[in-house]
DNA sequence: ATTATCTATAGATCTATAGATAATGC
DNA sequence: ATTATCTATAGATCTATAGATAATGC
C-alpha cells in the first residue's frame, strides 16, 4: 500500500510516491516533458496526450502517476519552486556578500536574476497562466517572492550606513519593488522592442545600478560603481 | 451584398458590417460580454455560449456576426485598442502639457496610467494571453505601445534643458522604460502583496517621482516637486 | 503479488454549421 | 427579398477511466 505524499495541503496534490526506480524515472520524464511543452504552449496549449507523448510514455500511466492534469501541473510548480527556493537560499546568504556595498549586492542580483529569469520560461507561464486563478499556487508563488524580497532586503538593511535617503527603510522597500518589476519587464518576451528593449544587458544593468544609486542616494560606493555602458 | 471591413490585414478578422441599427446593437451587446467575461475568466475560460448567454443573444447568432472566435478577439481587441489610442493621442498632446515641468509630465503620466489600467482588465488578459501568440496582435500592441513611448520621450525631449545626466537620450529611454514596468507591475494583481504592494498608491508615485529626479538629475523643478508621503 | 504500463474508449466540452423562423427594408 | 435571429446538433478535442498486458519484488 503506498502512501500519499503530503505536500502542501490535501488530497488535490496526489502524487503517486514513485519507489520504485522505473516509476520515478518516468515521473520525472513526465515532468520534464510537462516543463518543456508548458514553456512552449503554455498549460491550457498543453494536453495529457502531448505529454505523454513527448515523454515517451502513454495517457493512462500519466494518470497512474498523477491524479489529474491540475495535479501534474502542482507537482510540476512545486518542483521548480523548491529549486528556486534552494537557488534563492544561496543567493541571499549573507556570508556570501561579506565586504560587498550595496552596488555590488544590486549588481550581483540584477545579472543572476536575467540569468536565471531566462532559463525559467515554464516557471513563467505556469505563474501568469495558472498561478492568477488558483490560490494554492498563488499562495506558494507568494511565499517564494517573499524569500527573494525579504533576503534582498535584509542584505539592503545591513548596509543601511550607505543609505542617505531620507527613510531608509521605505527607499529600500521601493528599490526592491522596482528592481523586480524591471526585472520581470525584461524578462517578458512581449514588452517593449523599442526603446530600451534594444539596448544590452549590460547597458541596461548599468542604468538600472545608477537610478538606484541616485535614489537611494548613496555615500561614494567604491567598487563597482559602475557607469560602463 | 454586404462589403468586408477592411480592418488589418485580411480575411482573417471577417466581422460583418452592421448596417442596421438592431445589428449594430447586438454586436455592440456581443462584445461587451465578451469583454466582461474575458476580463474575470480569460479568453481560454470563456465559451461562445457564454458569450452569447450574457449578451442576451444565441451562439448562431455570434457566428452570423463573426467568422470564428478568433475574429471576435480580434474585433474586441481592436475596439480596445483604438480608444487607447484616442485617449493616448489626447494624453500627449504637447499642448496639454505647456509650461509644465518633467516632473509635472512623469506624475500626471503615472496618475493617469494607474487610472486608466485599473478599468481594462480584458485589455490586459488579451494581451498576455492571446496577443503572446498571435503576430498580428502583438503588432497592434507594439503600435500602441510605441505610440505611448514616443509621446512621452517626445514630452521629455523637449525639456531635455532640466536633465543633468550625461547622456539624456539614454536616460530618457530608461526612464520612460523604468516606469513602464513599474506600471505594469503595479497593475498585475498577481505582483508582490509585500513591501512597496502595500503602500498607497500616493507614496508610490512619490517615490517614482523622486527617483526618475534623481536619475535625471533634475534642475530643481519648482513645481509638483513631490515628496509628499 | 504488486506495480507500471499500454490501448481503446466513454463522457464532457466546445466550436461551428444547418435549417427554420422572425424581423426589417425596398 | 434580405437580414437577423433562434434551436438543435454534427464534429472535433480533450480529460479521465476500464481492462488487459508486461515488468518487478518478495
Amino acid at each position: 500500500m503506498t502512501t500519499r505524499q503530503n505536500r502542501w495541503t490535501s488530497d488535490l496534490h496526489w502524487v503517486r510516491d514513485g519507489q520504485q526506480d522505473r516509476s520515478r524515472n518516468t515521473q520525472r520524464a513526465l515532468l520534464d516533458a510537462a516543463e518543456e511543452l508548458f514553456a512552449l504552449h503554455g498549460v491550457g496549449g498543453t494536453s495529457i496526450s502531448d505529454i505523454a507523448e513527448r515523454a515517451g510514455s502513454s495517457v493512462g500511466s500519466v494518470y497512474h502517476h498523477f491524479r489529474d492534469k491540475q495535479a501534474l501541473v502542482y507537482a510540476l510548480f512545486d518542483r521548480m519552486c523548491g529549486e528556486l527556493e534552494a537557488t534563492t537560499d544561496d543567493a541571499v546568504d549573507p556570508g556570501r556578500w561579506d565586504g560587498a556595498t550595496i552596488s555590488d549586492v544590486l549588481h550581483g542580483y540584477l545579472e543572476f536574476s536575467l540569468a536565471t529569469g531566462r532559463t525559467q520560461r515554464a516557471f513563467k507561464r505556469l505563474s501568469d497562466e495558472t498561478a492568477r486563478t488558483d490560490p494554492v499556487m498563488r499562495e506558494r508563488l507568494a511565499k517564494l517572492y517573499g524569500q527573494i524580497d525579504t533576503g534582498l532586503t535584509g542584505l539592503l538593511h545591513a548596509r543601511r550606513a550607505e543609505i542617505a535617503h531620507p527613510d531608509a527603510a521605505l527607499a529600500i522597500d521601493f528599490v526592491v519593488d522596482q528592481l523586480a518589476a524591471m526585472l520581470k519587464f525584461r524578462l517578458d518576451p512581449l514588452a517593449r522592442t523599442t526603446g530600451l528593449g534594444e539596448r544590452t544587458d549590460d547597458t541596461w544593468i548599468a542604468q538600472a545600478l545608477r537610478s538606484a544609486q541616485a535614489y537611494l542616494q548613496l555615500e561614494s560606493s567604491p567598487t563597482a560603481n559602475g557607469t560602463s555602458s
